[in-house]
DNA sequence: TCTATCCACAACCATGTGGTTGTAAGTTAC
DNA sequence: GTAACTTACAACCACATGGTTGTGGATAGA
């Protein structure tokens, strides 16, 4: 698994952002539908701002994109974002398997000896 | 998907530690095998205290486990803390697509009419 | 026993994070 | 035009984070 400086950087914005359970259901609630800002804040007992500053997190991060509407500033899920990490997630559990296979194949050779 | 204020924390936890590049690192050299924290610390530029940090939130994570032999602690990758945040990143793909079936199925009535 | 190794932990520091309030600007509706 | 709504952004604060150095304790090996 190839990781230059830009993508390691992009997985560091990436978890960071999913490191808070606000923006984690930020996350959840965009990806059942698309919601302006005010209408997201509405969810949460935290002012405007902060609400504002998390969605800005994730949009860093690349997790969701805002696409101004009017005055409404519409904010979409994007699931290649949210891709990478599990991508990544999914690499360290293969590791994992590839290694207990070869244990396990070690185990199967000193039997046949 | 039930989460309660534990589980929150604990992802919280899960994620933060993903978030560093060091981290990450730590956990797939320990995904591929099993190392003492001096061990894993000659990798890195930094002092030994700060590995061993590193090492801890990753343990607090759940990410990793220690096991003491001897004078040494080696650090074991657990993989079914990886797979706490696989699985949510996860439900979150499968609500992205439920919503774009919900989609195309309101595209495909329309056409009916 | 003495020494080197490995680890734990505390204190400290600079910077980042998650929240607040306040101010200003663009947009909509009347 | 004016009032209400929605957003942007700056300044501020408390606290967490990622690093350092230093000290001390346990264990292994000569």
């Amino acid at each position: 698994m190839v990781v230059d400086r830009r993508q390691v950087d992009h997985l560091d914005r990436v978890f960071q952002a999913l490191a808070d359970a606000t923006r984690r259901d930020i996350v959840e609630r965009v990806a059942r539908g698309e919601l302006s800002v005010s209408k997201l804040a509405q969810g949460y007992l935290m002012s405007f701002a902060a609400v504002q500053k998390h969605v800005a997190v994730l949009e860093r991060a690349g997790l969701v994109t805002k696409e101004r509407r009017g005055r409404e500033q519409i904010v979409h899920g994007n699931m290649d974002g949210v891709r990478k990490a599990t991508e990544l997630l999914g690499h360290y559990e293969h590791i994992w398997r590839q290694r207990s296979q070869r244990m396990d194949h070690i185990l199967t050779e000193d039997r046949k000896e």
